[in-house]
DNA sequence: CACCGACCTTGACCGGCATCAAGGCAGGTC
DNA sequence: GACCTGCCTTGATGCCGGTCAAGGTCGGTG
């Protein structure tokens, strides 16, 4: 068990086995990605924006008027601090939403800068009010979207106060192929469309820190590069990556190399 | 400037300077904690409920059922990972909502501990949606309540990405101040409930290191502990804290002691 | 009062990761 | 082809902060 811990019982609960279920099971996610979408598409037809890698959707400061759900391509969210800090705090895939923290303040407090060729639908917000009276449905999918959005930020701001580098780095790839079993792509592939500097950024270490904890993942032969794609991830077994993750946290024991 | 960071304007546009406006005009702040609270207690007579340091007003993976608004008392956040890790995600305060991660999942996945006597009014989820059906103002309240929480999240987990132990104490206490001023309370003096392992906890790091960064807060003037207090924490300046924060951004500079 | 347990502080040591630096690789342009 | 530029890898070094350890302080209890 963890060292430093402080209150609350520390065995892990029953329940918490269905966190990892669920990394098999995601037929059921994969089809409410998609009714999400359907049901958006329906009751709002909203507008569609196609996007390119380096477009940025809204900027940080920027009026908020629209959330967006990503259709296609892959979104990093960047927030500023007001001494010009910057940090990537979160990635966006297919069915996911962008613009939640511009509601309260009436603005922007992030950019969301587009990494791939993509398709964004812009969804007004107070259309999307008014709809919800119509489709109360809606209203169902908004709330459980933006639910997701803070238990993910939860589970990021625990992977970084938590984990050591390299184990950062295999929950991080660990985190992205769920990601995509949900959408029902396959998972035992990813492409980073982004530089080791971005994916360290985003988790809280140098990029030399991300291209040393992937060697050492790929020298354990838990994950696996492509011929000539440094960005082009193999994961034989997802279930390696947890349990990669796990035996970091176990005192001493043995680490591989 | 920051040295690793990427892509994205590096400069701090000039909206920003409304993020630390912020920290000076709080009577609005304050009013909207006010309104909100009366407005519930209008439209949903919620049940009340008094707590005690130590009480769980929900544990992690409980049936989700209420969204709770805390009406006085401190709480923090408690996030469990599968593998037995648990940490401090949030601190809650007076106005604040409690179990929105619930909603997705059905489940809560995080525990709401009570760190002081306090009270909070259990909303549940279901009356809340029909409610907002006759009064519209409520859905505008849960959502800003949801907005300011991702944006919250975001904030912590670039503290935590970015700063250095000793800048990320100063920027808590700096939160924290702001969380009591945009209550109406005074911002010159915070009572840490919690121990320094808690917020070590909290902030990624180990007791020690925090003991180490009030102390040398405190010899720097920046703070000053009470008589017999050592979570008497008194703030002389909170712009103090703020220009603490940034002077360790700027690269070698000069370090106080 | 003495005693105890919980919490906090401070010092010494050391390891993980940032930093600095050098070189490899691939794609684009002339 | 040669050359450049952006990205990645790998090594050497040093520092921040984790770890271990030794008191100190306060509040509670017999």
């Amino acid at each position: 068990m963890h060292s430093t811990v402080s209150a609350v019982t520390t065995t892990a609960p029953a329940y918490l086995a269905a966190k990892v279920d669920s990394f098999h099971s995601n037929h059921l996610a994969a089809e409410r990605t998609a009714d999400t979408l359907a049901l958006l598409k329906r009751s709002l037809s909203p507008q569609r924006r196609v996007v390119h890698a380096g477009d940025e959707v809204y900027q940080a400061g920027a009026a908020f008027a629209n959330l967006y759900v990503l259709n296609s391509g892959l979104f990093k969210i960047v927030n500023l601090a007001a001494d010009g800090r910057e940090q990537v705090v979160s990635l966006k895939f297919r069915g996911d939403w962008l613009g939640f923290d511009g509601i309260a303040q009436g603005r922007y407090s992030c950019a969301a800068v587009a990494m791939d060729t993509g398709e964004v639908w812009a969804i007004p917000y107070d259309e999307l009010l008014s709809a919800c009276g119509t489709h109360p449905a809606l209203l169902t999918t908004l709330h459980s979207a933006m639910s997701r959005e803070i238990a993910r930020d939860r589970d990021a701001l625990m992977s970084v106060c938590t984990l050591p580098a390299d184990a950062r780095v295999a929950d991080f790839l660990r985190h992205w192929a769920d990601s995509q079993a949900q959408r029902g792509m396959r998972c035992d592939q990813i492409i980073l469309r982004m530089t080791r500097a971005e994916i360290g950024n985003y988790l809280g270490m140098t990029l030399e820190t991300v291209s040393r904890s992937l060697a050492k993942l790929a020298r354990g032969n838990i994950i696996a590069f492509a011929e000539k794609g440094r960005r082009d991830v193999h994961i034989p077994d997802v279930g390696a990556l947890a349990a990669f993750v796990e035996r970091r946290l176990a005192p001493p024991a043995v680490t591989l190399q």
